[in-house]
DNA sequence: CTTAGCACTCTCGCAGGGAGAGTGCTAACT
DNA sequence: AGTTAGCACTCTCCCTGCGAGAGTGCTAAG
């Protein structure tokens, strides 16, 4: 009785779970042939169905009730059994220019990625900025709020701006603060947070010190806030769509929505996810319980990073229930991924042709 | 018939307003005596319940059903029966703590007060920016990301900052960008929106402009992201506690949640808040349906505004169900504000003790 | 291998009934 | 005149039982 995955087998789990990908209703026999005008009568196919879950691609809540598809079944069908089907040109060319319309604002890409994930997939979805590896000085600017209050903007390499603001006993003009924002720039054209440190050490050990009081403590925020960034690597998480998502059937429990607003707010789950999409190209899909965490079982999320390495990189995707349009997901997904790796590349000037 | 507001039936209303607010249950005469220890029997109690519903204090849904307050109740209550609750020295020495660790970063400062806000309130909360009514320039500065590409860093007065990229023809340094940078501020110190149209238009007009094309379309960047700052005057809200305002039990429809999603993303009925809310000094409530907005009808906010006009003012506080916490509220809400605004005075420099 | 038939199981919705809680009214009491 | 006890009435809530419906699994025949 070892069955199997025939190829009629392989059509009919495809059936199951696309019917229930649309319908969210356990799928009987019954369904299957009317909908779908199969040539085989409803007693063939529960024969087949039994089979597909003693396979364990499907399962049902109790006796009499229909099929839903397992993770398993779901993993079959990301991985071979469904059709592919591309984002039509008339949305594709409508994404492309709503990031055409925003090119110029960074933050504003992030949400646009947000908005246009969660309403194309209609589930909820999650962007990080796109961060180096490795947070390199660029940019140093120190501006006078008032006597004794600073503020400093700092810029790294890869576009990441953190302001912060200082105080300090002796009043400074703001021609003051260009000289030593001039001088710090100098000293740290794109230095790592290793190079900083050794300056700022070298210096406060020097007979003659280059930097002053000021300066020194400039330097210290600098590090801090050079280290913090680089720890927060893509740990941000934009989210957006929880109110795409309340649609889907599965949330009509509260419970529910408790879950899906603490796994975007906490990232809980979603980080440790970052480093493996990181290192790999291409659209990622992660179904229910494939990754151990017990509070994700319910729930898959296709990612994918876009970027480069040579410059930087993020995350984008979207999560919802494991009951996903997996197709239209990732198809989104992937195609937004390359709208924005193209917009950095442009911004940093790298050629796509080659 | 027409009963008058005497002092027993103002204890009862407000004993019926506290129990309804901890228990979220209508309340009955016989709860009232018992938990209150009244000296009248829950008869009389009844003849009183039945005059504050004639004044329109409290309702009933269904004949055999206990009292709930009304708008109009918890307006009176507020206003003149409620007990004041300050927070203990203790949270605020906690609260003004968190404070001044994250003194340096104004981003934190929103982020806490949503957070302390929430927790503390068990409801959601809303805090915008500290904004100046009017934007004006403070400083600019152009880094060379590559070749062709600037990123452009505006930051205006209030300390609102602006990030903007900008692609151009010819190839810039570095160093030519900090001479136009240099240029672009001298001639632009402290200047409105107004006052930088004026500069671009007469640089146009003139023979022999001060300013290049770069510089030109620079300028006209800064008139965009200067209307763009303006227009949205606290118009980004920040909020926080939808965890928190889930706890509370009438939140148990998603319905519900939609709702309040709705309000706290598009920010829908609030906005129309704010003007009001900076136009005067002190804590505000609104209550249910007090303001026209049917989708608030069933929610009220506490908020008060933060800052000085001289500089920058925000908005903050909290929005839940009608039946609030609402001395907890205030008390949170007025003594938040007061911490913001002494750290924003003190980063501005105002002497508070003047 | 496929199919018809049938018994079996489980859910879902609905009606009925009783317990419980609370009110409003009336009449008696202080 | 205000207060209270008593009581009928109303409405919710929960439980139970029941029938309809949907779907399966099995068996035996095609």
């Amino acid at each position: 009785m070892a069955g199997e995955l025939t190829e009629r087998r392989q059509m009919i789990l495809k059936l199951v779970i696309q019917e229930f990908i649309e319908t969210a209703q356990p799928i009987s026999s019954k369904i299957l042939v009317e909908r779908y005008g199969l040539t085989y009568s409803p007693a063939t196919v529960r024969n087949e169905l039994a089979v597909l879950e003693e396979l364990g691609y499907l399962t049902h809540r109790h006796t009499s009730d229909g099929r839903i598809p397992t993770d398993m079944g779901y993993r079959l069908f990301v991985e071979s059994l469904m059709d592919r089907v591309p984002l039509s040109p008339a949305e594709k060319r409508t994404i492309r220019h709503q990031f055409y319309q925003v090119r110029s604002d960074l933050d504003q890409w992030i949400e646009l990625a947000g908005a246009v994930l969660a309403r194309t997939s209609q589930n909820a979805s999650v962007v990080t900025m796109p961060r180096a590896y490795e947070a390199r000085f660029k940019h140093l600017e120190l501006i006078a709020i008032h006597d004794t209050t600073i503020l400093m903007v700092l810029v790294l390499h890869d576009g990441s701006i953190k302001q912060q603001t200082l105080t300090f006993d002796t009043p400074r003009t703001q021609e003051e603060l260009r000289r030593s924002s001039n001088k710090l720039n100098e000293h740290n054209y794109e230095a790592s947070v290793r190079a900083v440190e050794d300056l700022l050490q070298t210096d406060y050990a020097a007979v003659v010190p280059v930097f002053d009081d000021l300066e020194h403590k400039v330097l210290e925020m600098v590090i801090r806030a050079m280290n913090q960034l680089e720890e927060q690597i893509n740990a941000k998480i934009h989210s957006d769509g929880l109110l795409e998502i309340l649609n889907q059937p599965e949330f009509s429990q509260v419970q529910r929505v408790r879950q899906m607003i603490e796994i975007l707010q906490s990232g809980k789950g979603l980080g440790s996810l970052i480093p493996q999409v990181l290192a790999r190209d291409g659209v990622q899909v992660v179904i229910g319980g494939e990754h151990g965490k017990d509070e994700m079982r319910e729930y898959s999320v296709v990612l994918a990073r876009y970027g480069s390495n040579d410059h930087a990189v993020g995350v984008l995707g979207v999560i919802g229930p494991t009951r996903m349009a997996y197709p239209r997901s990732i198809s989104t997904v992937d195609y937004i991924s390359t709208v924005m790796s193209d917009l950095l590349d442009e911004m940093y000037g790298v050629d796509r042709s080659s």
